[in-house]
RNA sequence: GCGCCUGUAGCUCAGUUGGAUAGAGCAACGGACUUCUAAUCCGUAGGUCGUACGUUCGAGUCGUACCAGGCGCGCCA
């Protein structure tokens, strides 16, 4: 729609120049905008204005001049105007919307997707919490980003991988396993302090539990480095195991865990630090190495090797991020929490200096969840062991309303998460109101097949082109919108936009319902009726499915 | 102190990448169920877009300074 009127508009231009109206042929491009206001017509285009300095000409003439020149074959174009200080308001013809219906069904679940991806190989990492403890709501939230922003991308054409890293080397792991170690002496019975640096979630006691159950005394005969050794295998594996069955009954599956072990186990690590170092980029200062971050930007150089010999966890993600290149990938997308954002400078310093372009690699920093019960906060520490768990949301509240919900704000904005709006079967609740819509579409199909025995729907154009309602008309041009929706949330890795569409499109077809039976007594107008509910229903579903969210039939 | 993010209706948040008279949901108030699902709809009310300059035909959007909140600034992970 916006093309034709570009093309249009296009054409105008060129023949007002031959025709000597205007005074250059140095013509801007042609945006088309969607006013907000019913007054200002279906779509708009500025380019009088843009074009008034080039032209010597005051905007409202030139307005005048390209709508002397204007052809419309089709006769799409009800009506134009030429408004404010000179755009040109078109009012479009309800019938020029209608091929939108017919395209919605042809392309089916293809219906939004493109091609501007084809050709990139994207990796989509995120999660990668240490497996160190459940998962809990802020992993969530990052859960929900990175696996729509990967399902989006594909839908958009790109070849996407989603990945989870997994931090399961050395110093993190020992804390887990001296915690659980601890804990198991305890239930031996020994008495000892528990110290501060130490896991205290009640997970920890548990795992204790398993371990007395599967080994008995057996570990009060070693070691305390091979009871913490046995302590922390068992205890990574198990939660590793729990992360990944929480992340699956909330919809996530990865294509890969990669393991940070791995890069040393592999010499990753060491071969990327060799050649930083023969690249000068890392140095040695004070027994310790240094990489030179600052001469790309951050505020000071990082140390990659301590003084004592190991390795900092910058220099795994070093080597973590040139594997990821090697890989073959084009386009990079970390998923991190915001309190890491301080990291950024430094990692897009790392692939400037192994020779990618730091712009390939983004960072979507997703912003804290604070959990409320009936808009009071609940109380969230790490560090005390209370915690509300990814898992026991999920249980709660369900995976669907527990998506929508990390999805309905900019990641980039802080976001509130109320345990009871969320279990609310209202109008308060936007993934009730989203999946009635379809749920309801659902319904009336039946109904048209029980009763008016309706049970296939082929284009039929008569029928569609009864569709003149102005809620008809309002559905349909939503409808349009969807691909453009996507693109834009593809390109800017903001899934938030399908969820505002998604409920957009959910009130005009409410609306639409309220005011319109879909099973009337004129059989024409049903059947057009009944193709567009099912268009509106095809793309409310395909919509949900970027956001990982279910289409119930009947709810 | 430095850096990043945020600041829009009473509350929670969008804002088509610089367009016209700034939107939605919730809360408040008033209406609509003999119905294809009332888990819905219709209406009313609600604003100095944190503040001040600047950029231009035009600023919620871009720039600078300040104010407020959050986060980060280790040879930690």
């Amino acid at each position: 729609m916006k093309q034709s009127i570009k093309d249009m508009v296009a054409q105008a231009l060129s023949k007002a120049f031959q025709a000597g109206d205007l005074t250059s042929d140095d013509f801007p491009d042609i945006t088309v905008d969607e006013p907000r206001i019913e007054a200002q017509g279906d779509l708009s285009v500025n380019t009088a204005m843009v074009m008034a300095k080039n032209q010597k000409m005051s905007p409202r003439k030139i307005a005048d001049i390209i709508l002397k020149h204007l052809d419309d074959p089709q006769s799409i174009v009800e009506k134009t105007d030429i408004a404010g200080p000179g755009f040109i308001n078109f009012f479009m013809h309800p019938k020029a919307y209608h091929p939108v219906v017919h395209t919605v069904h042809e392309q089916n679940e293809r219906y939004g997707a493109s091609d501007m991806g084809t050709g990139i190989r994207t990796q989509v990492e995120f999660v990668s919490a240490n497996p160190t403890g459940p998962l809990h709501v802020g992993h969530g939230r990052g859960a929900a980003v990175g696996d729509s922003v990967a399902r989006i991308l594909r839908f958009c054409g790109y070849d996407v991988q989603t990945e989870y890293y997994i931090n399961d080397s050395g110093r993190q792991i020992n804390t887990l396993g001296r915690s659980v170690y601890l804990r198991y002496l305890e239930k031996t019975g020994q008495t000892l302090t528990f110290p501060d640096d130490c896991y205290k979630g009640d997970y920890i006691v548990d795992l204790a539990d398993q371990i007395l159950a599967r080994d008995g005394r057996a570990l009060l005969d070693m070691s305390d480095e091979e009871g913490i050794n046995i302590c922390a295998r068992f205890a990574a594996d198990s939660i590793l195991a729990d992360i990944a069955e929480d992340l699956k009954n909330f919809g996530v599956t990865f294509d890969q865990w990669f393991s940070e072990q791995s890069l040393y186990d592999d010499g990753k690590v060491q071969e990327a630090m060799e050649r930083l170092k023969s690249n000068k980029t890392v140095y040695e200062n004070d027994g310790a190495f240094w990489f030179n971050t600052t001469a790309f930007g951050d505020e000071k150089d990082r140390v990659v090797v301590r003084s004592n010999g190991q390795t900092t966890y910058f220099a795994s993600d070093i080597a973590y991020h040139q594997n990821k290149f090697a890989r073959g990938f084009n386009q990079i997308i970390d998923v991190w929490g915001a309190d890491h954002h301080g990291y950024i400078p430094r990692m897009k310093a790392c692939i400037s200096a192994s020779g990618h372009d730091s712009n390939d690699f983004h960072v979507i920093l997703v912003q804290l969840v604070s959990l409320l019960r009936d808009g009071k906060p609940v109380a969230m520490t790490t560090r005390g062991g209370v915690f509300e768990t990814l898992k026991d949301v999920v249980d709660e509240v369900g995976s669907d309303a527990a998506r929508f919900i990390f999805l309905s704000r900019h990641y980039e904005s802080q976001l509130e998460f109320d345990l009871e709006l969320a279990k609310k079967k209202t109008n308060d609740n936007p993934v009730f109101y989203v999946q009635y819509v379809h749920a309801r579409i659902s319904s009336i199909l039946k109904k048209a097949a029980d009763e008016k025995n309706i049970h296939t729907f082929e284009r039929n154009d008569e029928a569609v082109s009864l569709l003149l309602e102005s809620e008809e008309t309002g559905l349909i041009k939503a409808l349009a919108r969807y691909p453009e929706v996507i693109e834009t949330a593809g390109k800017n890795l903001e899934p938030h936009r399908i969820t505002y569409y998604l409920m957009n499109l959910s009130s005009l077809f409410h609306a639409y319902y309220n005011k319109h039976k879909v099973l009337t007594d004129d059989p024409l107008l049903t059947t057009g009726r009944l193709y567009l509910i099912l268009a509106v229903q095809k793309v409310i579903k395909n919509g949900l499915s970027l956001l990982g969210v279910s289409a119930p039939e009947h709810m």
